[in-house]
DNA sequence: GTTCTAGAAC
DNA sequence: GTTCTAGAAC
């Protein structure tokens, strides 16, 4: 009996569902242009397109007409596109009922293309079934695009593909054509998921960078796959095989557990390898649970093993007993990471070559936060080894960090761990605090704590990864080649210093060592008492994944801050807090820049709760320079934010009224600056330090190259000369979260201008 | 031919 | 941050 009923429900199942796909896109984004290649390629599932531009005999109907031909179409077994703008929810609505069959799915497919292409394709377009082209068609298209409402699956959609880009479109194209009778598609939200018109991302990201390629252009055009799977973005998790279980294993009967004690000294070629030896960070003085460190040891080795290249990381302990090696060794080997290029070592940190017969480059420091000697365990240990000049080389690049965070410091040859030891370079981090006898202490709050140790691991390994990276693009690539081409003196530290700050450029083939040294004295000439300049500032953002440094050019703030006496007729107010000067290129009628003078202090991600009196000064003292402003011109409005990347050096406020009105506003990434999430509004910054202790960064470099956008009307505009001639005439209102909170400051509507 | 952008150099 | 400019886009 039971059989008979299975026999019935699979007969329905024959019968296959019908879909009904909700298009929904801007006039221009293709969605006719979809309808027709899915049906010219399907061969094997009836569709019946429902264009309300063309319903009444070749003319435009009305909707009830389009959901009464939809439902026909449905009741015959056929599967149907709505090919009509869809862009608001309520506009959906009607068409989503269409799925109160059991035997149709409704799916939406949604073009979301750039607003630049969709204009320019229904400006261009001839003979258009809306008659929607020539000029007023960017007009009605940025209307529709303003009003935009991606639909959620909430709606009641089954299928949602939501296309960003060309290639993207083909895959949905792909997943309908090559939908049998009797298939169906996954259900669910596929593709990025956007926030609306808030964010829209830029050409840019689906066009020209090319950082996930996986996704796009090579699938869909090398890999035709019905499929739809694919169309979501999907990261490939590049799980290289360890490869040498042989190896591990070999190593670890040899030794009997302790991997490598003393047998690493023969082994010249390995020994040849950039390696990083570090102390367990936070579990000796600091108490942290050494159960939890060394999970988080050994998820962050893994999670830089592929960056590393042949380069080493081992952890070091004094004893033999150390809990925490034989923690680490265990699960690393249960992890099969490979023992050449992870493991652990029992001796002194400051001499593992004299000592241990290990060859390391770098040595990390579990350091306080005041970077001072003393104090005990291995922070005196190497602070003790590496001289005074260690000392000093380390105040050149910070005075302070904090937990989670590392400096990276270059040590001057006439250090013993220099000389001695081989050591180029030690990086002192910071972990989280568990012993309440110490500064900071989290009071067991692990949650917390296993972040801050995992950022401070991320730190370490970055920074260690910015050496090797450096030190590889040197002749040879070898250590022994850095040491042999270091100049013996004091200029040693300047010259490997060099090679983190500029890392990030790309050196000259011919003797990069030449033309960085030469560029650096340069630099110097122009700020000789200035030797901070070149700190290679490794405090990470919240996510602790970038480091970077700042060039020359970016030190004038700096320099105006610390010496505000030294450039009075740029400085406009000078207080103990902070100096206020004009933008030397304003990007309004008025921008002016409130700069801290709190020193280390060089950007929103140095920023912590500690320094909340200082933002609140800072918003103070930049609403009282747009009173000023507003009672000069009260039609100004302004905003009050940072930026969220900065170019310069230094916390700065900018004070910008929102005219934009400036011969200095230049190019995509001056206006986006300004009007995209990359300028955070203080009044948000302040209250995000005040509950957090940070401000929010997110980690996105698209912001930068977004589309045009007008700031008030949110209307698109293909380049910067047309979004300035729209600007001038704009007087749409503001978009709502700029309304909220004291975003934007303009004068009192009570006080009349003038008689 | 002219306008505009984006990347390199500073 | 700006300036300069090749070459893409128009």
């Amino acid at each position: 009996m039971d059989m008979d009923i299975d026999e019935k429900a699979k007969g329905e199942e024959k019968q296959g569902k019908s879909v009904a796909v909700i298009l929904v896109g801007a006039p221009g984004s293709g969605k006719s242009t979809f309808c027709e290649h899915v049906m010219r390629s399907s061969s094997a599932r009836p569709w019946v397109r429902v264009c309300q531009d063309t319903i009444k005999n070749g003319k435009a109907g009305t909707k009830a007409q389009c959901i009464e031909s939809a439902m026909n179409a449905l009741k015959d077994g056929k599967s149907v596109f709505i090919d009509r703008c869809n862009m608001e929810k309520e506009q959906r609505d009607e068409f989503v009922k269409l799925g109160g069959s059991a035997q149709v799915d409704v799916h939406a497919v949604v073009l979301d293309l750039p607003a630049k292409l969709c204009i320019s394709r229904s400006v261009k377009r001839t003979g258009h079934e809306g008659n929607l082209q020539g000029g007023r068609a960017a007009v009605v298209v940025n209307r529709m695009l303003q009003k935009k409402e991606l639909p959620k699956l909430s709606e009641g959609f089954a299928r949602i593909t939501c296309c960003q880009s060309e290639s993207d479109v083909q895959s949905a194209v792909d997943a309908y054509s090559g939908l049998g009778p009797l298939d169906t598609l996954p259900s669910g939200y596929f593709g990025q998921k956007n926030a609306g018109a808030k964010v829209q991302l830029g050409i840019m990201r689906f066009l020209k960078k090319t950082d996930g390629p996986a996704n796009s252009e090579s699938t869909s055009k090398s890999v035709p796959d019905s499929n739809a799977s694919r169309i979501i973005e999907e990261k490939e998790t590049s799980s290289k095989g360890t490869g040498s279980l042989s190896e591990n294993s070999r190593k670890e009967s040899k030794e009997g557990g302790e991997l490598f004690v003393g047998s690493v000294g023969g082994d010249v070629s390995l020994n040849d390898s950039p390696t990083l030896a570090f102390p367990s960070i936070s579990t000796a003085d600091f108490q942290f649970d050494i159960e939890k460190a060394s999970d988080i040891i050994v998820e962050k080795v893994i999670e830089f093993f592929n960056k590393l290249g042949n380069a080493r990381l081992v952890l070091v302990d004094l004893s033999h007993k150390s809990k925490i090696l034989s923690l680490v060794r265990a699960k690393a080997s249960e992890k099969n990471i490979n023992s050449n290029k992870f493991f652990t070592f029992v001796g002194d940190i400051t001499r593992l070559h004299s000592g241990g017969g290990l060859h390391c480059n770098v040595i990390a420091n579990a350091a306080n936060w005041r970077l001072k000697p003393g104090g005990g365990g291995v922070n005196a240990a190497i602070f003790s080894a590496g001289g005074p000049s260690l000392e000093v080389a380390t105040k050149e690049q910070a005075q302070s960090l904090y937990p989670g965070s590392a400096v990276v410091v270059p040590l001057p040859s006439i250090s013993p761990l220099f000389s001695r030891e081989g050591v180029t370079h030690v990086i002192h981090v910071v972990g989280p605090n568990m012993n309440p006898h110490r500064p900071n202490c989290l009071n067991n709050d692990y949650s917390k704590g296993c972040k801050v140790l995992r950022e401070a691991y991320t730190s370490l390994f970055e920074g260690f990864a910015t050496i090797v990276r450096t030190q590889a693009k040197s002749p040879k690539g070898s250590i022994e080649n850095l040491q042999a081409k270091l100049p013996k003196s004091q200029e040693h530290s300047d010259a490997s210093r060099n090679h983190f700050t500029n890392s990030d450029q790309k050196t000259k083939r011919e003797d990069p060592h030449k033309y960085e040294r030469s560029k650096r004295s340069k630099a110097y000439q122009d700020d000789t008492e200035d030797s901070n300049t070149g700190k290679p500032n490794l405090s990470n953002k919240s996510g602790g994944s970038r480091t970077k440094s700042w060039g020359s050019w970016a030190q004038a703030l700096y320099n105006t801050a610390m010496h505000p006496e030294k450039h009075k007729d740029a400085v406009l107010e000078i207080s103990d807090d902070v100096v206020v000067l004009n933008d030397l290129y304003p990007k309004a009628k008025r921008h002016v820049l409130v700069v801290a003078r709190c020193a280390g202090l060089d950007r929103l991600s140095d920023v912590h709760k500690e320094h909340l009196p200082l933002l609140r000064t800072m918003h103070e003292v930049g609403l009282k320079w747009v009173e000023k402003f507003l009672h000069d011109d009260s039609s100004l409005v302004f905003r009050l934010g940072y930026h969220l990347d900065p170019s310069m050096r230094q916390l700065h406020l900018h004070v910008i009224s929102q005219d934009f009105d400036s011969t200095y506003l230049k190019n995509k990434k001056h206006w986006n600056s300004f009007n995209t999430a990359f300028f955070r509004d203080s009044v948000d910054v302040v209250e995000e330090v005040s509950s957090d202790g940070k401000a929010k960064l997110k980690e996105d470099d698209s912001m930068l190259s977004m589309e045009l956008r007008c700031h008030r009307c949110r209307s698109a505009h293909p380049n910067i000369p047309r979004l300035k001639s729209h600007i001038t005439n704009c007087r749409a209102t503001f978009p709502s979260t700029l309304l909220q909170n004291g975003r934007l400051v303009h004068a009192p509507s009570n006080v009349s201008i003038g008689p």
